[in-house]
RNA sequence: GGGCUCGUAGCUCAAUUGGCAGAGCAAUGGACUCUUAAUCCGGCGGUUGAAAGUUCGAUUCUUUCCGGGCCCA
């Protein structure tokens, strides 16, 4: 609460003060009886050819209603701005017109809503406006709104009241009404393509379907240990297996990390899943809907992310991991063919040792696939300190032991460590539209075998402005392999991976009566959002972002 | 989690080397019947995020804390 004498408590109880000044004259300051006839949008439409003679014979009456962002008086007369959920009107006040009612509006603050009955006109400036025959408070504002000129600037109060942002910024406006319009022609486009629309658990006993660490709550009656969601996937996967071939939901998703400028703790997907489908179809789809959302949103297949334009009209490039990370090296085109075929570890090592995130990464990835005990065996001292030499040494032990008879094995890992160099150094500068191919089946437990190279996986995520938009594949519906890799991931867990999954009995349970063929994608809609409305802030795009509780 | 940086009137921002905390907008009193950030005149508005320290004196320097922003992990 605002000390007794400051100004702004000054200001709102001079505020309040006229509003039982209206009391006292009969009128209710939050009177609830005006229906308005028109929008402002629809004043304007309806008036846009008319000239000032033809306006001034027109008597129609319209009421309109709105908000009051700026009052400007010139004594006898006023001309008021009132803004509604289309846009804003002008209205011109006269004494002479209004009688006592004028009056009235000595009353009215800027961030007032009042309601106007009027006629149209024109003012000597061609401005189309209400020419006021009568003016009604319809609710009195107390506090005071931000400055016209300049707005709302402090960030963190735009977001802690959203509500102000809102009212005086239009950039903020259009930045939601973009987002309910990207969710609802995403149901449209699925809709007329034969999915349905379900709602699955947030409420969960096991947490998975992504690797994430889940929020953790309890339920008093029941007494039971419970988790939010960290995705969708697997109920929607357990709706296929009971006969509904195409799904999606759009949902709320919860991940208990760190918040940033692309992460909030909360965020909303969408995922769809459509049976007898593989991830190349997805691709075509994705690319389609895509394409659909830039054009209902831009009116056109261009837009721009933080001063470079991006093209969604061309064709989607589609590429893998290892030629794009190849590329990055700047490796001619004999070896890029090459280096997609990959398998070998030492190879591999010799690209990810100096371009990952830190010197020891490449040795946490062989960990997860292979134990310290054979990484000592293989390299004596790694374990402890790293070194390009120590790294070469595991690299040609490796390729020694698994190249003869266990390629899939040495592709694995060698396309794990190159996955991990994509990350640190491509992703980010992935600007136009990308489907990056080839994923290593340790990075996707969820995944299909690619038939004939089982070391990869038949999925594919869509790059955009540097951001991940899209990550979609053939899903794995063989119940003893997702098994195994359920239990995989439950050993990396007991490990300390705190991101690793559970064994999810159920959703085994469900593959094992039988999962169609299929084929399933996630949208992040607010990495989307950023994207198409060129916000380097997912804040910008989520109307209440979680901030620090104050 | 680490680094940098910011927090001054309801809002947007100033304040010299450490020396009386200022302006615009809003609000308020007045003038004004075609304004567009209306204009003109008058007066009002402050726990400088919080606490402590250094100092004759702190918005300014130091420390801790609170809350943002940016970059990195």
């Amino acid at each position: 609460m605002e000390a007794p004498e400051s100004a702004l408590h000054r200001i709102m109880h001079e505020r309040a003060e006229k509003a039982e000044s209206l009391r006292a004259s009969g009128k209710n300051p939050y009177a609830n009886d005006f229906k308005p006839s028109v929008t402002c949008a629809e004043f304007h439409g309806r008036y846009a050819q008319h000239s000032r003679e033809q306006l001034a014979e027109d008597t129609t009456e319209y009421k309109i209603a709105g908000r009051v962002m700026a009052v400007r008086n010139m004594g006898k007369a006023a001309f008021v701005r009132i803004q509604d959920r289309s846009g804003a009107l002008q209205i011109f006040v006269q004494q002479n017109k209004l009688g006592e009612n004028f009056e009235t509006l000595a009353l009215v603050d800027v961030g007032d809503f009042i309601g106007v009955t009027g006629t149209p006109m024109r003012t000597k400036t061609e401005e189309l406006s209400l020419n006021a025959t009568t003016l009604q408070l319809l609710t009195k504002s107390l506090r005071p709104l931000p400055e016209k000129w300049h707005g709302l600037t402090n960030v963190e109060q735009r977001y802690r009241q959203r509500y102000l942002d809102l009212i005086v910024n239009d950039k903020a406006r259009d930045i939601f009404r973009a987002r309910f319009r990207v969710i609802r022609e995403m149901q449209k486009f699925l809709d007329a393509r034969d999915f349905v629309e379900v709602e699955t658990p947030i409420l969960m006993d096991i947490a998975g379907g992504a690797a994430a660490r889940p929020f953790l709550t309890h339920h008093n009656a029941l007494d039971e240990k419970l988790t939010l969601r960290i995705a969708t996937e697997l109920h929607l996967k357990r709706l296929v297996v009971g006969g509904f071939e195409r799904v999606y939901e759009i949902g709320r998703i919860f991940r208990n990390e760190g918040v940033s400028t692309t992460h909030n703790p909360e965020f909303t997907s969408i995922e769809f899943y459509q049976a007898y489908a593989t991830y190349l179809d997805l691709m075509d789809l994705s690319e389609e809907l895509i394409r659909h959302l830039v054009q209902s949103v831009h009116g056109k297949l261009q837009t721009t992310w933080q001063g470079e334009e991006i093209d969604f009209a061309k064709p989607f490039r589609r590429v893998s991991i290892a030629r794009v990370v190849g590329e990055g090296l700047g490796m001619p085109e004999e070896e890029l063919v090459k280096l997609e075929q990959i398998t070998s570890v030492k190879k591999a090592l010799e690209i990810a040792v100096g371009h990952t995130v830190t010197f020891d990464e490449p040795l946490k990835i062989c960990l997860a696939e292979i134990s310290s005990d054979e990484v000592e065996k293989f390299a004596p001292g790694l374990l402890s300190a790293q070194s390009p030499a120590l790294y070469q040494k595991l690299g040609t032990a490796l390729d020694a032991e698994w190249l003869p008879d266990n390629k899939i094995r040495a592709r694995r890992l060698a396309l794990h460590l190159l996955y991990a160099v994509f990350e640190h150094t491509v992703e980010k500068k992935l600007m136009q539209p990308t489907f990056i191919l080839d994923f290593p089946v340790s990075v996707s437990p969820l995944a299909r075998r690619r038939d004939g190279d089982p070391a990869v996986v038949d999925r594919f995520e869509l790059f955009c402005g540097g951001m991940e938009v899209a990550n979609a594949f053939s899903e794995l519906n063989d119940p003893i392999d997702q098994r195994q890799r359920f239990e995989a991931q439950a050993r990396d867990k007991a490990k300390g991976n705190l991101e690793a999954q559970d064994v999810d009995e159920d959703f085994l349970r469900a593959l094992e009566v039988g999962m169609p063929p299929l084929a399933g994608e996630g949208i992040g809609i607010d990495r989307l959002l950023m994207l198409l409305m060129d916000s380097p802030s997912i804040r910008e795009v989520i109307l209440f972002p979680k901030m620090r509780a104050r």
